[in-house]
DNA sequence: CGGACACTTCGGCGCCCACCGAAGCGTGCG
DNA sequence: CGCACGCTTCGGTGGGCGCCGAAGTGTCCG
């Protein structure tokens, strides 16, 4: 032990949080942004509930997630966007073409409805995040040829749609998320979960089911189509 | 067992690759960008060369590090830009204050060498790394308040210095990357590694001892003065 | 107040893995 | 050719950790 890294012990102890199919199956679950009970998670990696709280307990005072305690009920989220960005990131560089041919009818449809759209943590993914990424890209408002960043034409637009950017925080205005099922590039950072936000909220989207999947609805059709010219073909 | 997300098992066996002290150590020793023979790294990390050699085995059928053979060495280097960011990305969320005190004077120096300028895998970090960073932005040539990106401008100003940016793989032209000593973004990504090539092979900075720091000379002085209007001061 | 329920704590089991030293290659040098 | 050197393979050891079920704590509801 000479002249290693001061930062390696944290290193390791990071990856290490991760470093377990059950932990990492949590994470994964929680990428879409919202809250789970310890036994929804328990239930879902396949566990029992006593081994899945000590893996929340770890994960929890790791800094990875936030909980809160509500009756008896141990409410469990993604502790911030920084997170998220890392267990993303992470879950892109392994298996480029993790395709998983789906065994199930259910499972099948569920999968195209994932593939059509989704939340991916607090932002739009899938299908419908590639196209909203494209149109804001098409019309000038996005450039993603010399990195990724919005122009002053699209914090405008933002602005006339009547989407808040809270630029106060240190979070990245614009950053490119890599797509689990498309590999491409879709809009994140605050400018993504403002859309997304915005989007919910005015119903031109609405989850279905209890997954991640999110549907255009015929206001969303007319709404994205008025604003980005957006066409919801093989998206509904 | 019953909906786990396929990709857990495969995220959880690359965070598990990371998750040990010596790995780690490894990793950020090779963030440098530079290879290391099986024994250098053995002694970095103080362990046997017999453990050392595991290791590394390791990390290569894991596809983060590469290696190549050369007689009886066994050289390693990351595998590739992607690797060295996600090292990187880890690195920066673990510990966001981690200064540590050094305790002898030769490190003290070392360390404010260090400090001043150095390599970051294959581009600029430091203070010189942030005030190239800077004084592109401040030029125009570089936008972070939107995200992070060249300008049309920068794309042009990098075809005027002679600093070739080859845009036919999929390594983003630029992308910010978070300074471990400075804690801001500076210019990673395919123009960061451009321009840290050329800055070394015109001799505007050169390499010092056998660690990652790096100098600015006289006539990169000159040099950086003129195309970019940064003043050395403090970086010598 | 008592029972159902969600979660936690605890003891114990078994596996995995980081580590070492010794022995075994293969390369390069004198 | 023989020795030095860098690396690898192999057996063995110890510690850490993921898992479970049983028992315990706290909450909600009738």
């Amino acid at each position: 032990m000479t002249t290693r890294d001061p930062r390696a012990p944290g290193l390791a102890a990071l990856a290490g949080l991760i470093a377990d199919g059950t932990r990492a199956a949590c994470l994964l679950a929680l990428l879409d942004g919202r809250a789970w009970t310890a036994g929804e998670l328990a239930r879902h990696a396949g566990v029992a509930a006593s081994t899945l709280s000590e893996h929340l307990s770890r994960l929890v005072a790791g800094g990875l997630l936030a909980e809160e305690r509500q009756g008896r009920h141990r409410y469990v989220r993604l502790a911030d966007a920084r997170v998220a960005q890392l267990v993303e990131d992470l879950a892109a560089q392994v298996a480029p073409g993790a395709a998983v041919r789906p065994r199930t009818l259910r499972a099948a449809s569920a999968g195209s409805a994932m593939a059509r759209g989704r939340t991916c943590y607090d932002h739009l993914a899938g299908r419908l995040g590639i196209a909203v990424t494209d149109a804001l890209t098409e019309r000038g408002l996005l450039r993603q040829d010399t990195g990724f960043a919005l122009t002053d034409a699209g914090v405008e637009w933002f602005g006339r749609a009547g989407i808040a950017l809270d630029r106060t925080g240190r979070r990245p205005l614009a950053r490119g998320c890599l797509d689990w099922t498309e590999r491409r590039p879709h809009l994140a950072g605050v400018a993504g979960a403002a859309l997304c936000r915005h989007v919910l909220e005015v119903g031109w989207c609405v989850r279905v089911g209890s997954e991640r999947a999110v549907v255009v609805t015929a206001a969303g059709e007319r709404g994205l189509g008025a604003l980005l010219g957006l066409s919801v073909e093989g998206l509904r």
